[in-house]
DNA sequence: ATTACTGCAAACTATTTGCAGCCTC
DNA sequence: GAGGCTGCAAATAGTTTGCAGTAAT
Protein backbone atom coordinates (compact mmCIF):
# COMPACT_ATOMS: atom_id res chain seq x y z
CA UNK A 1 0.00 0.00 0.00
CA UNK A 2 2.52 2.72 -1.16
CA UNK A 3 1.37 6.00 -0.73
CA UNK A 4 4.59 7.38 -2.61
CA UNK A 5 5.22 8.19 -5.90
CA UNK A 6 8.23 9.08 -7.76
CA UNK A 7 8.50 12.59 -9.19
CA UNK A 8 8.27 11.06 -12.89
CA UNK A 9 5.50 9.52 -11.73
CA UNK A 10 3.47 12.70 -10.84
CA UNK A 11 4.23 14.15 -13.75
CA UNK A 12 3.27 11.48 -16.19
CA UNK A 13 -0.22 11.29 -14.27
CA UNK A 14 -0.68 15.07 -14.95
CA UNK A 15 -0.07 13.92 -18.60
CA UNK A 16 -2.61 11.14 -18.75
CA UNK A 17 -5.25 13.25 -17.04
CA UNK A 18 -5.04 15.39 -20.48
CA UNK A 19 -5.90 12.34 -22.11
CA UNK A 20 -2.05 11.97 -23.64
CA UNK A 21 0.01 8.85 -24.76
CA UNK A 22 2.90 7.83 -23.48
CA UNK A 23 5.51 7.51 -25.55
CA UNK A 24 9.53 6.80 -24.74
CA UNK A 25 10.47 9.82 -26.61
CA UNK A 26 7.95 11.99 -23.72
CA UNK A 27 9.52 10.37 -21.07
CA UNK A 28 13.04 10.81 -22.43
CA UNK A 29 12.15 14.28 -22.66
CA UNK A 30 10.61 14.40 -19.37
CA UNK A 31 13.85 12.57 -17.49
CA UNK A 32 16.27 15.64 -18.93
CA UNK A 33 14.33 18.32 -17.34
CA UNK A 34 13.82 15.85 -14.29
CA UNK A 35 17.64 15.09 -13.75
CA UNK A 36 18.42 19.15 -14.76
CA UNK A 37 16.33 20.90 -13.03
CA UNK A 38 18.14 24.22 -12.45
CA UNK A 39 18.38 24.43 -16.44
CA UNK A 40 16.62 26.56 -18.49
CA UNK A 41 17.25 24.06 -21.72
CA UNK A 42 16.48 25.51 -25.11
CA UNK A 43 14.63 23.13 -28.12
CA UNK A 44 18.23 22.66 -29.28
CA UNK A 45 19.38 22.06 -25.84
CA UNK A 46 17.10 18.71 -26.01
CA UNK A 47 18.21 18.00 -29.04
CA UNK A 48 21.67 17.94 -28.93
CA UNK A 49 21.29 15.85 -25.73
CA UNK A 50 18.89 13.21 -27.85
CA UNK A 51 21.81 12.67 -30.28
CA UNK A 52 21.92 9.46 -29.87
CA UNK A 53 18.24 8.52 -30.04
CA UNK A 54 16.27 8.63 -33.50
CA UNK A 55 14.25 11.13 -31.89
CA UNK A 56 13.39 13.59 -34.39
CA UNK A 57 13.29 17.56 -33.66
CA UNK A 58 9.86 18.12 -34.76
CA UNK A 59 9.00 15.74 -31.79
CA UNK A 60 10.93 17.64 -29.33
CA UNK A 61 9.20 20.77 -30.37
CA UNK A 62 6.13 19.45 -30.50
CA UNK A 63 6.98 17.56 -26.51
CA UNK A 64 7.87 20.80 -25.59
CA UNK A 65 4.52 22.19 -26.43
CA UNK A 66 2.24 19.87 -25.22
CA UNK A 67 4.20 19.82 -21.59
CA UNK A 68 3.62 23.54 -22.02
CA UNK A 69 -0.13 23.08 -22.37
CA UNK A 70 -0.38 20.26 -19.39
CA UNK A 71 1.55 22.73 -16.89
CA UNK A 72 4.99 20.74 -17.12
CA UNK A 73 6.53 22.92 -18.66
CA UNK A 74 6.97 26.84 -18.96
CA UNK A 75 8.07 29.05 -21.47
CA UNK A 76 10.61 31.76 -19.79
CA UNK A 77 12.11 34.62 -22.24
CA UNK A 78 15.83 35.79 -20.72
CA UNK A 79 15.87 38.43 -23.76
CA UNK A 80 19.67 38.32 -23.71
CA UNK A 81 19.03 35.58 -26.52
CA UNK A 82 16.48 34.92 -29.40
CA UNK A 83 16.13 31.22 -28.31
CA UNK A 84 13.25 29.96 -26.09
CA UNK A 85 13.88 28.32 -22.71
CA UNK A 86 11.99 25.86 -20.95
CA UNK A 87 11.56 25.39 -17.07
CA UNK A 88 10.29 22.30 -15.13
CA UNK A 89 7.49 23.79 -13.26
CA UNK A 90 7.27 22.54 -9.62
CA UNK A 91 3.72 20.48 -9.36
CA UNK A 92 3.32 21.80 -5.91
CA UNK A 93 4.38 25.44 -5.78
CA UNK A 94 4.25 28.68 -7.09
CA UNK A 95 6.15 29.88 -10.19
CA UNK A 96 9.53 30.81 -8.70
CA UNK A 97 11.48 33.76 -9.75
CA UNK A 98 15.14 34.27 -11.57
CA UNK A 99 18.31 36.22 -10.37
CA UNK A 100 20.18 36.94 -13.73
CA UNK A 101 23.93 38.38 -13.34
CA UNK A 102 24.69 41.24 -15.77
CA UNK A 103 28.49 39.95 -15.10
CA UNK A 104 28.13 36.36 -15.21
CA UNK A 105 25.00 35.80 -16.47
CA UNK A 106 24.26 33.10 -14.45
CA UNK A 107 20.89 32.47 -13.25
CA UNK A 108 19.82 31.65 -10.29
CA UNK A 109 16.29 30.63 -9.24
CA UNK A 110 14.33 31.81 -6.04
CA UNK A 111 11.56 30.38 -4.34
CA UNK A 112 10.18 32.47 -1.55
CA UNK A 113 7.21 33.79 -1.90
CA UNK A 114 8.25 37.34 -2.36
CA UNK A 115 5.24 38.96 -3.95
CA UNK A 116 2.48 38.95 -1.48
CA UNK A 117 2.62 42.18 -0.66
CA UNK A 118 2.79 42.92 -4.06
CA UNK A 119 0.01 41.21 -4.68
CA UNK A 120 -2.03 42.29 -2.31
CA UNK A 121 -1.62 46.57 -3.48
CA UNK A 122 -2.48 45.39 -7.15
CA UNK A 123 -5.25 43.72 -6.10
CA UNK A 124 -6.34 46.86 -3.71
CA UNK A 125 -5.33 49.78 -6.12
CA UNK A 126 -6.00 48.09 -9.47
CA UNK A 127 -8.88 45.35 -8.69
CA UNK A 128 -7.33 43.04 -10.60
CA UNK A 129 -7.10 39.69 -9.58
CA UNK A 130 -4.09 37.97 -9.59
CA UNK A 131 -3.34 34.90 -11.27
CA UNK A 132 0.24 33.81 -11.65
CA UNK A 133 3.41 36.23 -11.88
CA UNK A 134 6.59 36.32 -13.43
CA UNK A 135 9.37 38.81 -11.66
CA UNK A 136 13.01 38.88 -13.21
CA UNK A 137 15.47 40.42 -11.23
CA UNK A 138 18.72 41.73 -12.85
CA UNK A 139 21.65 42.84 -11.33
CA UNK A 140 25.19 41.71 -9.85
CA UNK A 141 25.20 38.44 -7.94
CA UNK A 142 27.99 38.07 -4.89
CA UNK A 143 30.74 35.84 -6.21
CA UNK A 144 30.61 38.77 -9.09
CA UNK A 145 30.53 41.69 -6.55
CA UNK A 146 33.40 40.04 -5.23
CA UNK A 147 35.58 39.79 -8.17
CA UNK A 148 35.35 36.21 -8.32
CA UNK A 149 33.05 35.93 -11.71
CA UNK A 150 31.89 32.30 -11.79
CA UNK A 151 34.66 29.79 -12.77
CA UNK B 1 16.52 81.12 -22.59
CA UNK B 2 14.06 78.10 -22.95
CA UNK B 3 14.88 75.68 -20.20
CA UNK B 4 12.22 73.35 -21.87
CA UNK B 5 12.85 70.37 -24.17
CA UNK B 6 10.50 68.41 -25.68
CA UNK B 7 10.30 64.38 -25.08
CA UNK B 8 11.04 64.27 -28.55
CA UNK B 9 14.36 66.20 -27.70
CA UNK B 10 15.06 64.65 -24.96
CA UNK B 11 14.98 60.85 -26.93
CA UNK B 12 17.03 62.54 -29.73
CA UNK B 13 19.73 63.56 -27.35
CA UNK B 14 20.50 60.36 -25.96
CA UNK B 15 20.87 59.07 -29.61
CA UNK B 16 23.38 61.85 -30.19
CA UNK B 17 25.13 60.93 -26.94
CA UNK B 18 25.67 57.80 -28.83
CA UNK B 19 26.80 59.24 -31.92
CA UNK B 20 24.21 57.81 -33.94
CA UNK B 21 23.11 60.02 -36.82
CA UNK B 22 19.40 61.65 -36.66
CA UNK B 23 17.47 60.51 -40.10
CA UNK B 24 13.78 61.07 -40.66
CA UNK B 25 13.38 57.15 -40.66
CA UNK B 26 14.77 57.10 -36.85
CA UNK B 27 12.31 60.72 -35.93
CA UNK B 28 9.31 58.83 -37.59
CA UNK B 29 9.90 55.35 -35.92
CA UNK B 30 10.63 57.10 -32.34
CA UNK B 31 7.03 60.00 -32.91
CA UNK B 32 5.36 56.60 -33.55
CA UNK B 33 6.43 55.75 -29.88
CA UNK B 34 5.88 58.84 -28.22
CA UNK B 35 2.45 58.92 -30.22
CA UNK B 36 1.59 55.53 -28.41
CA UNK B 37 3.56 55.46 -25.16
CA UNK B 38 0.55 52.77 -23.93
CA UNK B 39 1.25 50.51 -26.51
CA UNK B 40 4.00 47.64 -26.92
CA UNK B 41 4.75 47.54 -30.79
CA UNK B 42 6.23 44.61 -32.58
CA UNK B 43 8.55 45.29 -35.79
CA UNK B 44 5.48 44.88 -38.04
CA UNK B 45 3.32 46.92 -36.28
CA UNK B 46 5.81 49.75 -36.93
CA UNK B 47 6.34 48.30 -40.65
CA UNK B 48 2.36 48.88 -41.16
CA UNK B 49 2.32 52.23 -39.70
CA UNK B 50 4.80 53.28 -42.20
CA UNK B 51 3.26 51.80 -45.41
CA UNK B 52 2.80 55.62 -46.67
CA UNK B 53 6.65 56.02 -46.60
CA UNK B 54 9.11 54.52 -48.02
CA UNK B 55 10.96 53.11 -45.07
CA UNK B 56 12.60 49.29 -45.43
CA UNK B 57 11.69 46.84 -43.01
CA UNK B 58 15.30 46.12 -43.05
CA UNK B 59 15.72 50.03 -41.57
CA UNK B 60 13.02 49.35 -38.80
CA UNK B 61 14.36 46.54 -37.50
CA UNK B 62 18.01 48.01 -37.59
CA UNK B 63 16.34 51.02 -35.99
CA UNK B 64 14.70 49.30 -32.91
CA UNK B 65 17.74 47.17 -32.08
CA UNK B 66 19.73 50.80 -32.38
CA UNK B 67 16.76 52.00 -29.82
CA UNK B 68 17.36 49.11 -27.70
CA UNK B 69 20.98 49.26 -27.07
CA UNK B 70 20.68 53.12 -26.70
CA UNK B 71 18.01 52.95 -24.03
CA UNK B 72 15.15 54.11 -25.71
CA UNK B 73 13.23 50.82 -26.42
CA UNK B 74 12.85 47.68 -23.92
CA UNK B 75 12.37 43.98 -25.79
CA UNK B 76 9.27 42.92 -23.74
CA UNK B 77 8.77 39.62 -23.71
CA UNK B 78 4.79 38.77 -23.44
CA UNK B 79 5.33 34.76 -23.73
CA UNK B 80 1.87 34.20 -25.56
CA UNK B 81 2.93 35.58 -29.06
CA UNK B 82 5.42 34.55 -30.89
CA UNK B 83 6.61 38.27 -31.82
CA UNK B 84 9.12 40.34 -29.76
CA UNK B 85 7.62 43.57 -28.72
CA UNK B 86 9.12 47.03 -27.85
CA UNK B 87 8.33 49.23 -24.70
CA UNK B 88 8.86 52.80 -24.77
CA UNK B 89 11.66 53.73 -21.67
CA UNK B 90 10.66 56.15 -19.73
CA UNK B 91 13.73 57.79 -19.31
CA UNK B 92 13.18 59.48 -15.85
CA UNK B 93 11.87 56.74 -13.92
CA UNK B 94 12.78 52.73 -13.35
CA UNK B 95 11.16 50.41 -15.74
CA UNK B 96 7.57 50.14 -15.31
CA UNK B 97 5.61 46.65 -14.75
CA UNK B 98 2.87 44.82 -16.91
CA UNK B 99 -1.06 43.23 -15.58
CA UNK B 100 -1.94 40.98 -18.34
CA UNK B 101 -5.44 39.84 -18.20
CA UNK B 102 -5.68 36.20 -18.75
CA UNK B 103 -9.36 36.94 -20.19
CA UNK B 104 -9.26 39.95 -22.48
CA UNK B 105 -5.51 39.98 -22.72
CA UNK B 106 -5.66 43.83 -22.19
CA UNK B 107 -2.26 44.77 -21.02
CA UNK B 108 -1.92 47.92 -18.30
CA UNK B 109 1.24 48.89 -17.30
CA UNK B 110 2.01 50.38 -13.46
CA UNK B 111 4.42 52.28 -12.59
CA UNK B 112 4.61 52.51 -8.84
CA UNK B 113 7.75 50.94 -7.29
CA UNK B 114 6.50 47.82 -5.65
CA UNK B 115 9.79 46.14 -5.56
CA UNK B 116 11.48 48.09 -3.27
CA UNK B 117 11.23 45.59 -0.03
CA UNK B 118 11.43 42.79 -2.75
CA UNK B 119 14.60 44.14 -3.27
CA UNK B 120 15.71 44.59 0.05
CA UNK B 121 14.80 41.08 0.79
CA UNK B 122 17.06 39.78 -2.21
CA UNK B 123 20.24 41.95 -1.27
CA UNK B 124 20.33 40.65 1.96
CA UNK B 125 19.63 36.95 1.90
CA UNK B 126 21.40 36.03 -2.05
CA UNK B 127 23.86 39.07 -1.66
CA UNK B 128 22.64 40.31 -5.01
CA UNK B 129 22.40 43.86 -5.81
CA UNK B 130 19.17 44.41 -8.00
CA UNK B 131 20.31 46.79 -11.02
CA UNK B 132 16.91 46.39 -12.73
CA UNK B 133 13.90 44.17 -12.63
CA UNK B 134 11.16 43.04 -14.76
CA UNK B 135 7.50 41.82 -13.31
CA UNK B 136 4.63 40.73 -14.78
CA UNK B 137 1.45 39.82 -13.19
CA UNK B 138 -1.60 37.63 -14.73
CA UNK B 139 -5.16 37.68 -13.86
CA UNK B 140 -8.44 38.69 -14.34
CA UNK B 141 -8.70 42.75 -14.81
CA UNK B 142 -11.35 45.12 -13.07
CA UNK B 143 -13.45 45.15 -16.21
CA UNK B 144 -13.60 40.96 -16.62
CA UNK B 145 -14.27 40.34 -13.19
CA UNK B 146 -17.40 42.65 -13.77
CA UNK B 147 -18.25 40.41 -17.00
CA UNK B 148 -17.63 43.42 -18.99
CA UNK B 149 -15.07 42.81 -21.48
CA UNK B 150 -12.85 45.53 -22.61
CA UNK B 151 -15.63 47.78 -23.83
C1' DA C 1 34.45 64.78 -47.74
C1' DT C 2 33.65 61.18 -44.69
C1' DT C 3 31.14 57.87 -42.69
C1' DA C 4 27.10 56.13 -41.34
C1' DC C 5 22.40 54.95 -42.95
C1' DT C 6 18.97 53.15 -46.20
C1' DG C 7 16.46 50.08 -49.44
C1' DC C 8 16.28 46.06 -51.91
C1' DA C 9 16.41 41.35 -52.20
C1' DA C 10 18.49 37.33 -50.98
C1' DA C 11 20.01 34.60 -47.02
C1' DC C 12 19.33 32.68 -42.45
C1' DT C 13 17.39 29.97 -38.95
C1' DA C 14 14.24 28.64 -35.36
C1' DT C 15 10.02 26.51 -35.58
C1' DT C 16 5.97 24.37 -37.92
C1' DT C 17 3.59 21.25 -40.92
C1' DG C 18 2.11 17.36 -44.28
C1' DC C 19 2.07 12.78 -44.62
C1' DA C 20 2.84 7.77 -44.44
C1' DG C 21 3.79 4.44 -41.16
C1' DC C 22 4.11 3.05 -36.15
C1' DC C 23 2.90 2.42 -31.48
C1' DT C 24 0.09 3.21 -27.24
C1' DC C 25 -4.08 2.28 -25.14
C1' DG D 1 -8.16 -1.95 -33.93
C1' DA D 2 -8.32 3.15 -33.72
C1' DG D 3 -6.37 7.31 -33.13
C1' DG D 4 -2.78 9.70 -31.53
C1' DC D 5 2.41 10.02 -32.19
C1' DT D 6 6.74 9.94 -34.80
C1' DG D 7 10.30 10.90 -38.34
C1' DC D 8 11.52 12.85 -42.42
C1' DA D 9 11.86 16.59 -45.32
C1' DA D 10 9.88 20.49 -47.10
C1' DA D 11 7.66 24.82 -45.93
C1' DT D 12 7.05 28.94 -43.13
C1' DA D 13 8.12 33.33 -41.28
C1' DG D 14 10.47 36.57 -38.39
C1' DT D 15 14.76 38.62 -38.62
C1' DT D 16 19.44 39.50 -40.53
C1' DT D 17 22.77 40.67 -43.97
C1' DG D 18 25.48 42.18 -48.38
C1' DC D 19 25.92 45.77 -51.25
C1' DA D 20 25.57 49.90 -53.96
C1' DG D 21 23.70 54.29 -53.58
C1' DT D 22 22.28 58.27 -50.47
C1' DA D 23 22.30 61.46 -46.87
C1' DA D 24 23.82 63.37 -42.21
C1' DT D 25 27.62 65.68 -40.02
Amino acid sequence: MKQEQTELEMYIEKLRSHKAKMTPQRIEILNIFLANKAEHFTAEDIINRLEDSKTGQATVYRTLELFCNVGILKKVNFTDDEFTHYDLMDLAQHFHHHLICNSCHKVVEINDDLLESVEAIVSRDYHFNVQNHELILRGICHACQEGQPDE
